[in-house]
RNA sequence: GGCCCCAUCGUCUAACGGUUAGGACACGGCUCUUUCAAGGCCGGAGCACGGGUUCGAUUCCCGUUGGGGCCA
């Protein structure tokens, strides 16, 4: 198997998806992936671009068992199949100037038939060709297509046919030496021994091409299997255009490399059962390609942030408070505060920077308070009652501080001065965490401390009284 | 334009001729509750359409429509 991208942009969830249905075939029977760099478009490809998808792939845990290899590297290779080809009578040298085949390709147009390249260099004489490339004169090399239909035995579409006529003699290499896409691929593929070609489905029109080609080049033909694209909420080929479309974006955006493989992996395969979170070895031992989808698929950031989700509520604390930890950015609290902070916050979000954003909350006193939060909590008797509260909470002494002892507290309080506990609790959340969602009360207060809540207590009541 | 692919809830999907068409995300309700989540329970929501084949079609075949791709 191989997985073969062109570095023409950054990883996208698309080819992800493609490399890690070739890593799971692999593992599930026993074969070799290979990662080959597709760097022949000197136009569109670019060096720093191989490594951003290295890291990528890497960052996913699409590890290789080879390579990666790289087609700028393998020229030679090329050149020589190219020539055997010539010399088997398999391809022949055409001469037209690009100037002849447009006039060609516009005399068809408007004759309102479909253009096919005419075939003419096809009758030249094997010797006279020689002679033409010797005397230096300019010519690409194209393949003589069969006259025949080529099948397609697809591993997931099944049968596919292309007839002849749809097809004409496609270039191989260019005039200026430089050998073109389909030839290179399936160049590789002979010398790699590739037996399963698995790929996206805009590579099935080209297939009956590469299906010739491993014909001439004499070799056996890999099993393809081509799958269905991946969609943009609006139906679309998913682009840059639909946001986060490359690896890397959902990796920044805090997705765990782990829901992200698993996300990618069910989209378009199905494992039995109505199971959906699965381990990488539960996937890599029952992957099959007869129960993946032929149809496209939409991207949905909505499940792969549930997932992301499911992740984050099955992982160790300590994994998940160093997986934290870089995005704490107001600070962290010491260690086993914020072991206990992690359980706390667990189900409440949905990323690690989501947690790290609650970690700091530990660390850092609010630096602000929810506006709406002071206007629906905040009333004229509230700095009084918080007073009274203050009081009673300094009443207790450092061991004795828990979520019972301080609850107690304030439910005391409040039931002093004839209030519900609700009217306490509201403010109170407000003066410590400055917004007026999140864990429960007392469980923070406990975590936070016996002189950290009486000091951002004692902040609030000045605050709400200037 | 030619050729090719695809079609089950809004989305991801199960079903491989006979099911009250199942699950998940999202959505709504209830529950739990000091808030928000998470969890639990419940609910609404789908076989694109038309022809065949068959005792029987979501399922097989053909066409239409709609999406998508490749070539130019």
């Amino acid at each position: 198997m191989r997985f073969a991208p062109s570095p023409t942009g950054s990883l996208h969830v698309g080819g992800a998806r493609t490399a890690l249905y070739n890593l799971l075939f692999a593992r599930r029977e026993k074969g070799t992936f290979i990662l080959r760099i597709e760097d022949t478009d000197v136009e569109r490809s670019r060096e720093e671009l191989t490594g951003q998808i290295l890291s990528a792939m890497e960052w996913l845990g699409l590890e290789y068992d080879e390579g990666p290899y790289h087609q700028s590297r393998r020229y030679d290779l090329y050149k020589a199949a190219a020539e055997r080809l010539l010399r088997e009578g398999k391809a022949y040298r055409a001469f037209e100037t690009p100037e002849e085949l447009d006039a060609e390709r516009k005399a068809a147009e408007a004759a309102g038939k479909s253009y096919r390249y005419s075939g003419a260099g096809r009758r030249i004489d094997p010797g006279e060709s020689d002679r033409r490339a010797g005397a230096g004169e300019r010519f690409v090399v194209r393949l003589a297509m069969p006259d025949e239909t080529i099948v397609v035995d697809d591993l997931i579409r099944g049968r596919v046919e292309f007839p002849a006529e749809a097809l004409d003699d496609f270039v191989l290499v260019r005039s200026d030496g430089h050998p073109l896409y389909h030839f290179s691929v399936c160049v590789d593929d002979v010398d790699m021994r590739i037996s399963h070609v698995i790929r996206g489905d805009d590579h099935l029109a080209n297939t009956p091409k590469h299906v010739a080609l491993f014909r001439a080049l004499g070799a056996p033909i890999p099993r393809f299997a081509h799958l269905g694209m991946i969609l943009g909420t609006d139906k679309k080929k998913l682009s840059k255009r639909h946001g986060a479309a490359a690896v890397e974006e959902w990796r920044d955006a805090g997705i765990l490399p782990e829901a992200l493989f698993n996300f990618l992996a069910l989209l378009g395969w199905a494992p039995g059962g109505d199971r959906e979170i699965l381990t990488r070895a539960e996937m890599e031992r029952e992957f099959s390609l007869e129960r993946v989808g032929a149809s496209p698929s939409v991207f949905d950031p909505e499940k792969l942030l549930w997932m992301n989700a499911q992740y984050i509520a099955r992982m160790p604390a300590e994994e998940l408070l160093e997986r934290a930890l870089p995005h704490a950015a107001g600070g962290a609290p010491a260690r086993d505060v914020a072991l206990r902070a992690i359980e706390l916050h667990r189900p409440r979000v949905r990323t690690p920077i989501e947690m790290g954003r609650a970690l700091s909350s530990y660390a850092a006193d609010p630096s602000e308070y929810e506006p709406e939060g002071l206007k629906k909590h905040v009333r004229p008797e509230t700095a009084a009652q918080l007073d009274a509260l203050a009081r009673r909470l300094e009443g207790i002494p450092e061991g004795e501080w828990t979520a019972a002892s301080t609850e107690a507290a304030l439910r005391e309080t409040a039931e002093a001065a004839g209030v519900s506990a609700g009217k306490l609790i509201h403010p109170t959340r407000l003066a410590l965490t400055g917004v007026t969602v999140g864990a429960p009360l007392f469980d923070v207060v406990a975590l936070l401390g016996r002189e950290t809540s009486l000091r951002r207590l004692a902040r609030f009541r000045e605050k709400i009284r200037a």
